[in-house]
DNA sequence: TTGAACTTTCAAAATATATTGAAAGTTTAT
DNA sequence: ATAAACTTTCAATATATTTTGAAAGTTCAA
C-alpha cells in the first residue's frame, strides 16, 4: 500500500470512528490529517487536503482548538497561522476524556444528584423502581467520573503499569 | 419534585447523553422510560408515554434488544408482547461496552493493524510520522480492547474493589 | 491611510438522520 | 377458512446537523 493511500484509510477511519461517538465527522478527519503530518499545515493545505472550505476548516479547527487537541503556530517573518496536532496518543486521551466529562458527564452527575433527592412513597413500586435505578446510574457515574480525574492525573507508564497488572 | 416530573427529568439527561455518544435520542429514552418503570410495558404505552410513532416504537424496541439491554416478556393468555430493561447498572455498562467494542473498536483495530505494515523510506519524515502514530494509536486500541475483555468477563465487585484499590 | 493578505462569520443550501403512518404481514382463536 | 389482534415494513416526510462561500472583519507593511 502506498502512504499516500494508507494516510486516506486512515482518515477516513478515524472520521467513521469519530461520527459514531459523537464527534463531528470533518473534525476527527482534520485531526487525522494533522497526526499522520509532521508538520504544521495552513488552513489552505487542509481545505485542499481534505476538500472542504474555507468555513468549515476554520471552525473545525477552532472547535479542535478548544479541544486542546490542535494548536496555533505562526512562522516568523510570515502572516499565515499554520496548525499542528499533538501526536502524543496518551495526551490525546487524557484530553479528550477530560473535555467530555466537563461537557457531558458532570452536567448528568447533577441532575442525577437532584433526581437521587426526590422522595416518594416507600411501598410504591414506581417511586422503589425509579429511585434504585436513579442513584445506581449516580453511583456508577460518579466512579468513573473519580476515575477518569485520577487517570487525568496519571503518567502514562504508571497508569497502563497498573491496569496490566490487575487484569491479568 | 414529584416523581412524573422527575422521571420525565431522567428520560431527557438520559436522552441528551445518548445523542452525545452517538446514540440514537429516542432510543435512549425508551430504555430510559423502561429502567424506571417496574413493570414491563406493551409497545402502545411506549408510545403513548413518550408521544412516537408505533413505526418507530417498534424499530427501537428492536434495537435495544439487539444491544441486549431490554427483553420481550409474554403474559399467559395475551397476545400483546411486553417490553423489560434489565435494571442493574452493572450489566447495562458491560453490554453496552461489549456491543460498542464489537461494532466500532474492532473494525478500527483491523485497519490499524493493516496501516501498520504499511512500509516506507525510514528517511522520510512523512512515513515516520504516519508510522510512529498509526502504530502507537494501535496500541492504546489494543490496549482498551484488553482491558474490555477482562472486565467483560469480571464480576461487578471484583471489578470496583480493584479499581478502587488502584485509584486511591 | 490604504490595500493586500489573511481570518472569521453566518444565512442559505446541502446532506444526513430520525420519524411517521398506513399498508402489508403474521399469528391465533374459533 | 376467516377475521380480529397484533407486529413489521418502508417510502415519504420531517428534523437536525453539517457545509458552503461570499461578505465582513482584522492585521500589518508601506
Amino acid at each position: 500500500m502506498e502512504l499516500a493511500e494508507a494516510k486516506q484509510k486512515f482518515i477516513e477511519a478515524w472520521g467513521k470512528l469519530g461520527s459514531e461517538w459523537g464527534i463531528n465527522r470533518t473534525m476527527a478527519q482534520v485531526h487525522a490529517l494533522l497526526l499522520v503530518t509532521p508538520e504544521a499545515l495552513t488552513t489552505e493545505e487542509i481545505m485542499e487536503s481534505l476538500s472542504i472550505s474555507r468555513g468549515n476548516a476554520n471552525m473545525t479547527l477552532r472547535d479542535l482548538m478548544g479541544w486542546g487537541l490542535v494548536e496555533k503556530q505562526h512562522k516568523p517573518g510570515e502572516r499565515k497561522e499554520y496548525f499542528y496536532a499533538d501526536k502524543d496518543t496518551w495526551n490525546i486521551a487524557r484530553q479528550v476524556a477530560k473535555e467530555r466529562r466537563k461537557r457531558e458527564l458532570d452536567p448528568v452527575i447533577k441532575i442525577l444528584d437532584e433526581l437521587s433527592k426526590v422522595q416518594g412513597d416507600v411501598s410504591d413500586p414506581a417511586y422503589n423502581t425509579f429511585n434504585r435505578t436513579v442513584t445506581d446510574i449516580n453511583k456508577l457515574a460518579k466512579n468513573v467520573d473519580k476515575t477518569l480525574d485520577t487517570m487525568l492525573k496519571a503518567e502514562e507508564s504508571w497508569f497502563w503499569g497498573s491496569i496490566v497488572k490487575i487484569f491479568k
